[in-house]
DNA sequence: AAAACTTTGTTTAGCCACTAGACTAACAAA
DNA sequence: TTTGTTAGTCTAGTGGCTAAACAAAGTTTT
């Protein structure tokens, strides 16, 4: 009990705590009856009508029709109303922005990508407001309409939401929380892209059955999700999961973070890209080289380019192995634009995992590639919404009295 | 909410939050007056008095003489009873048992210590028994008497508390809190050493103000101890923080473990030790070296040793910098045998820190030796033990009918 | 088809821990 | 002594829970 410390308890906790676990029994057993609710969670029947009733008002879960019944009266099925809702996501990379919009249960319901290069700030504003507003317009009528915008960024953000930090972008102390809330007065979640990818693939992706997942996002450089004990873990300011700048060679060469021998030097989709430039090879001279070419070399055959890609599943599992020892997962994940040659990483990646670590922290141990793909951040932050406004939506309602 | 998922939520849930709530604030302020408790704690007056009844009743807390009045009635003053009960701590070690009586309170009642050299898993247990009935046998009379046994050991425990491996003692597939559980009939406790010690510090030393906290337990080898938000992280299956396996050196030397370039290799005791020998150093030939005598020879200015320790010193920052990237923690606590040799470490390990670390990481966090030193572990066993007691007290009795 | 049984969902009575506020106790200051 | 203040208890009322009775709507048995 060491989440609320300084909260006192009382009745409002009691039913808050209850009508949170009746509406998660029915999102996650839907369709199901009154009667099961209360027998599977453990309440008094009579407390889950009445938490029921409160559901229904609040138009987060409905009735269906009489489901089977077993020998008695039949039973009147409930169903959460993941329409009561609807979500905006954004995840910006360095050179897109992808939007989404879901339902309270994570279906993208519409979704618009930007590609660019080189913006300003001001001008990925712009993208951003654009998106949004498209996003918006095009959700259908619900009773709770928009209930919050989400956006995932590469950097380093802190608790408060403000962004630090975002090297690639070159924003810097960027407080897109305070803009996107006066322009928009919804909730808004600003979340480090590592740490929404890992939420997404959590709630709805290879995580779903898994309460410890290290998502590992390995893009242009590498970040990484946390979720321990079933939420997100986000350290003492909010910059856990710098991973990517792990010494694995003490002397190694200099990264651009000032360290040496960061991991990011050697497993991400900027270390795959300079040492095949440097291997001049000889298709591509001219055009600026993408990790798409190289997927397609490997996919002729090429050999020099497919041991580039085992070389840089090796290191990815070196970086692994640390994190195995370091928190004892039940499930790594590795996502973000490196996750697509999936292919032509697996194999020496887990090797290098089953040979070096250790015994015990095999047990129990999956490590597999993204199921979201791209949409892991814009579903997480997404998600992140939900969880607020389902959240918000349990606490008693006080009446204004005028 | 996450932590109580599955329970449901009741008025014996309200009871047993506010009253530990009560009780912590007592433990933490006293002496205390219940009106003030029921003002900083946030509960009603009324409210406060029965539950403090309650804690009368059960001896964990008593009444003091009246306190001074502020212009009114003179207030009753509260203090935690912290000889309600006592608690076994014990640490062992490779060559060494170490056993303290705790009051609740984690005050050290009594303590006895053993040193040996390779007994087998029979006599050491032997040891353990004798260690453990002196203890008990000198503990004052008290309400509660004897409320557990918390046992550390260097090696893997799994969320059973059974050891799976402990390498340095040769301990394999051992249930020694079944062992314990039976001879003693008492609550047992067994856990790594490295969290044991991680949790002590929290508890009682360096770290009573932090929430999250990385002990680094820096001995013959090196384990990490993890507390996040204010309470160890075990992991899936309770092997987190086998830092000492971590790779800082793709192409290192080989470990035990099997691995390369792991942190240990360079930075443990056993990392000084063997490059001491190596250096042939010649007022200790024929003689078994051992960490005081270098601690010896470092005092008395010889450069060659001094320049061992600062080696060492800079490759704890190594990995103390992967853990600041990963954790993002408000403390990094060095614990165990190396933390002796705190004055000969603290400058390379720093600079290293303070050079490479992300600059935002370094904000609010504090990098300092154990405070408890060699007792961090055998305090953190103990700990757990009275934790759990009071958990345990502050749910309702339920009467037995007979 | 009627009777008996089952199961669902609502209602009622009672319980328990909380709150607000009245009350008593014990002190300080005027 | 009177007045005011603070501490702690007591009482009435509230809200959400449980158990159990009840009503509703089925299925199964006779």
């Amino acid at each position: 009990m060491n989440i609320r410390e300084n909260r006192t308890w009382n009745h409002h906790v009691v039913k808050e705590g209850n009508k949170s676990l009746v509406l998660k029994k029915i999102i996650n057993h839907s369709p199901i009856s009154r009667a099961a609710v209360a027998q599977e969670v453990g309440l008094n029947k009579g407390t889950v009508s009445s938490l029921v009733n409160d559901l229904l008002e609040d138009h987060l879960i409905y009735e269906s029709g009489p489901g089977k019944s077993s020998g008695g009266r039949r039973p009147v099925m409930l169903l959460f109303n993941e329409k009561a809702g609807y979500s905006v996501g954004i995840d910006i990379g360095v050179n897109y922005l992808l939007g989404v919009l879901t339902d309270l249960n994570g279906n993208i319901c519409n979704e618009k990508e930007v590609t660019f290069k080189n913006l300003s700030y001001e001008e990925i504003e712009l993208q951003l407001f654009h998106t949004i507003d498209y996003l918006i317009a095009s959700a259908p009528e619900s009773p709770h309409g928009i209930i919050g915008i989400g956006v995932g960024v590469p950097g380093i953000v802190d608790n408060h939401g403000e962004i630090l930090l975002a090297p690639n972008l070159k924003w810097k102390n960027l407080n897109l929380k305070l803009v996107l809330e006066n322009k928009y007065h919804l909730p808004v979640i600003i979340e480090n892209e590592a740490n929404a990818g890992a939420y997404g693939e959590k709630k709805f992706g290879a995580g779903k059955d898994s309460k410890h997942i290290i998502y590992v996002s390995a893009g242009i450089g590498i970040g990484v999700g946390l979720i321990l004990n079933g939420s997100l873990y986000k350290g003492s300011n909010g910059f856990s999961g710098e991973l990517g700048h792990m010494t694995i060679q003490v002397n190694g060469p200099t990264c651009r973070c000032g360290n040496k021998g960061c991991w990011e030097l050697y497993a991400s989709e900027q270390a795959l890209l300079t040492a095949a430039e440097k291997m001049n090879l000889p298709s591509l001279a001219g055009k600026e080289l993408e990790l798409s070419d190289l997927l397609a070399l490997a996919e002729q055959g090429d050999p020099k380019v497919i041991s580039l890609f085992e070389q840089a599943g090796d290191y990815l599992g070196v970086g692994i192995n640390n994190i195995i020892n370091s928190f004892n997962p039940q499930q790594v994940i590795i996502g973000n634009r490196m996750a697509s040659s999936y292919k032509w990483l697996n194999k020496t990646l887990t090797d290098r995992v089953s040979n070096q670590a250790l015994w015990f922290q095999q047990n129990d141990l999956t490590i597999c590639f993204s199921e979201l793909s791209t949409f892991s951040s814009a579903l997480g932050v997404s998600a992140f919404s939900i969880e607020n406004f389902l959240s918000v939506s349990m606490q008693q309602k006080v009446s204004l009295n005028v």
